[in-house]
RNA sequence: GGGCCCGUGGCUCAGCCUGGUAGAGCGGCGGCCUUCGGAGCCGUAGGUCGUGGGUUCAAAUCCCACCGGGCCCGCCA
């Protein structure tokens, strides 16, 4: 239900007539002002004289509207205010029938989702591009629940390819020590230092080697260049995690780690049950503690696709690759055994950028190793279709906008394949990545801010700032205004713009936070607590200003979640409920409830009541925790 | 060099899709705690919407060029 529908067709139907007493063809559309009332129109471009426009409307005015009022023309404009009595009883009324469903209406139910987010490497804790990318996935699986859509939630784990053989070459050097590392911290963040250590372990070795073999001086010296930046990686993890660190250093230095690498690698990929059993074990320990993370947030996944099964194991990646030589062997190049896809000449001889939604910009795409090896684009075209064929109208990958032509590729190749279907449903959500000042987040480097260490500290802040006596409700509490700060922080933003993250903006405890709006439903519940029961509440004849204006703002709640929905924004809900709140804050300095007049306080706790109920769903949609007291 | 995205008060950002009086927050300054919870509220100062052209009765918004920033252009993922 809609409160604004009726009115919106009042104004449609009145400007119906108008239009067709001018003799036009056609209606203009409604938009929304502010300087004249509500809703307005424009007769500009049909080259009328103003008078007849004021002639025609006034033949109107009288004509008792029930939901518009002063219908009048201005100019080449015919605008109309709300009646705000009607409109009050609209919105108590579509409150009371949907309840927390309130905001939902018919429109925004759009069809079935699959969305896949976070797909993090599983050798290293979720850092905070990873949250940007989980709570951006979540919210949006969240607002087209709320929608009434039917959504089922993936995490890809990218369980092959050579980095997840370093987490594990690292694990099994340094095993004893590292499980009972784990028995008192997160087995993620563990594994996490011993892959950044032992990738740098490695990167020195492969650097050696082709020191040795270099042949002028440049490259030698930029060689060497690049193994001092490892060996100060090295030492700065070394400085934090010294213990572990060193003990990694000491059992794989000598070590050919690079190679052993692309060896476990290969036995991977061929199902050898010794590097299933060794690779699988620490990947899974990384996930424990990756979900446990996600869980702090209020993230859950429904299923968890294994690259290796989907992809490699099941020989799709494989089939891919020789289908495509199959059909297409004229846009194939063999360089030295790996396997390239002429992708930027098939896009040119087919003009696909349309069809795709492509960049104009495509280069060629390398398919396999020159040992036979898999590439994680080749694997990705697998999975890709494999979603595709999992029975959705849509599916919404949560992928960082650095992947776009990786992402690009994955469409062009099942386009390619003949899945037509398939690539057009494919969506690529591309959200910008989040940057450390003056520096990119590497997980290779160990150069990151986990996810968990600011929910910690977002936690810690708030609990300085909580009242309750006891101290365990306060830990609750305060990492529910933790979590709160974080998701808004990451969700108020838009998705198309880089994050700068700055401790101050993600632990903002003040106005335009998750905090702010916690604070502000705490205020509405304990005034709703002390009241009674109110069944039925008339609207008043005379309002306050800031009352009309709520209404005014409760009202447009369902046109939000249309919008937020339809373009997937979930900042558009973030922003919409600050605004929501700074109105209520205003009005609830002004107006008492509690004591106000019989008759003007059931209105009053009507009205609390449906700020209350949609903030309540917009925290649903948000993933923001509700809290009745802070 | 090419592709994609971004450029709005001192700072962080919304508005751009679908053209119609420039909006929040932070920070600054000045006020409000015997009133339903002050993690709040009120007031105030602060902007040639990167620059130049074009389309239009009308441009932050659409088009073109340029400038500045981010990301990408791997037998990495």
């Amino acid at each position: 239900m809609d409160p604004l529908k009726l009115p919106r067709q009042e104004f449609a139907d009145a400007l119906g007539k108008i239009s067709s007493r001018l003799g036009l063809a056609e209606v203009p559309e409604i938009e929304k002002t502010r300087r004249y009332g509500y809703f307005s129109a424009r007769f500009h471009k049909y080259k009328i004289d103003p008078t007849r426009l004021r002639d025609a409307v006034e033949e109107l005015s009288n004509a008792g509207f029930q939901y518009i009022s002063g219908l009048s023309a201005e100019g080449l404009y015919v605008n109309a205010g709300l009646n705000a009595r009607r409109l009050g009883e609209l919105v108590f009324e579509a409150v009371a029938k949907m309840g927390r469903r309130y905001g939902f209406t018919e429109e925004c139910r759009l069809g079935s989702f699959l969305v896949e987010h976070t797909s993090a490497n599983p050798i290293h804790p979720l850092h905070i591009g990873h949250g940007r990318n989980a709570i951006l996935g979540d919210s949006l699986a969240r607002l087209l629940r709320f929608c009434d859509n039917r959504v089922e939630v993936h995490f890809y784990v990218d369980d092959c390819g050579v980095q997840v053989m370093y987490a594990t070459i690292g694990y099994n050097a340094v095993r004893d020590e590292a499980r009972e590392w784990i028995e008192r911290a997160k087995p993620d963040l563990v594994v996490g230092h011993i892959y950044s250590a032992t990738n740098a372990v490695a990167e020195i070795g492969r650097l050696k080697k082709e020191v040795e073999r270099a042949q002028d001086d440049e490259h030698k010296r930029s060689l060497i260049g690049e193994i001092d930046e490892w060996v100060a990686v090295l030492k700065r993890l070394m400085e934090s995690e010294g213990d572990l660190v060193a003990k990694v250093v000491e059992r794989l230095g000598q070590r050919d780690v690079a190679g052993e690498a692309v060896e476990l690698n290969r036995r991977y990929e061929v199902g050898d049950p010794e590097a299933k059993r060794a690779v699988r074990e620490v990947v899974d320990l990384v996930l424990r503690g990756q979900r446990e993370t996600l869980a702090r947030l209020g993230i859950e996944i429904d299923k968890w696709d294994y690259e290796s099964e989907l992809a490699v194991w099941s020989g799709e990646a494989s089939r891919i690759v020789e289908e495509l030589q199959r059909k297409w062997p004229q846009y194939v190049e063999h360089k030295g055994g790996a396997v390239v896809f002429r992708a930027d000449k098939f896009v040119e001889d087919f003009k696909l950028w349309d069809v795709l939604d492509l960049p104009k910009f495509i280069p060629p795409v390398t398919l396999t190793r020159s040992d036979g090896t898999t590439l994680y684009v080749t694997r990705d075209v697998a999975y890709a279709l494999w979603q595709a064929r999992q029975g959705f109208d849509k599916v919404v990958r949560v992928i960082s906008t650095e992947q776009t032509h990786e992402q690009a590729h994955v469409r062009i190749i099942l386009y390619a394949l003949g899945f037509e279907d398939a690539a057009k449903k494919i969506v690529h959500y591309a959200y910008e990545m989040v940057n450390l000042p003056g520096m990119k987040m590497s997980a290779r480097r160990g150069r990151y801010i986990s996810l968990d260490e600011i929910l910690d500290e977002a936690a810690e802040r708030s609990a300085s700032l909580v009242k309750e006596k006891s101290p365990e409700i306060a830990g609750v509490i305060a990492e529910k205004v933790g979590v709160g700060s974080v998701r808004y922080a990451f969700l108020s933003t838009s998705p198309r713009k880089p994050i700068e993250f700055r401790w101050e903006v993600v632990l903002n405890l003040r106005q335009n936070s998750g905090t702010f709006l916690q604070y502000t439903y705490v205020r509405a519940y304990s005034i709703l607590e002390k009241a009674p029961d109110v069944e039925r509440a008339s609207v008043p004849e005379r309002m306050l200003e800031e009352e009309k204006e709520l209404l005014v703002k409760i009202a447009e709640w369902p046109s939000v979640v249309r919008e937020a929905v339809r373009a997937l924004r979930p900042d558009y809900v973030a922003e919409y409920l600050d605004g929501l709140a700074l109105l209520f804050n205003s009005y609830y300095e002004k107006a008492p409830v509690l004591k106000a007049e019989e008759g003007v306080r059931e209105f009053r706790i009507a009205l609390v009541n449906a700020v209350k109920t949609v903030l309540e769903a917009g925290f649903y949609i948000l993933g923001i925790p509700t809290l009745t007291k802070m």
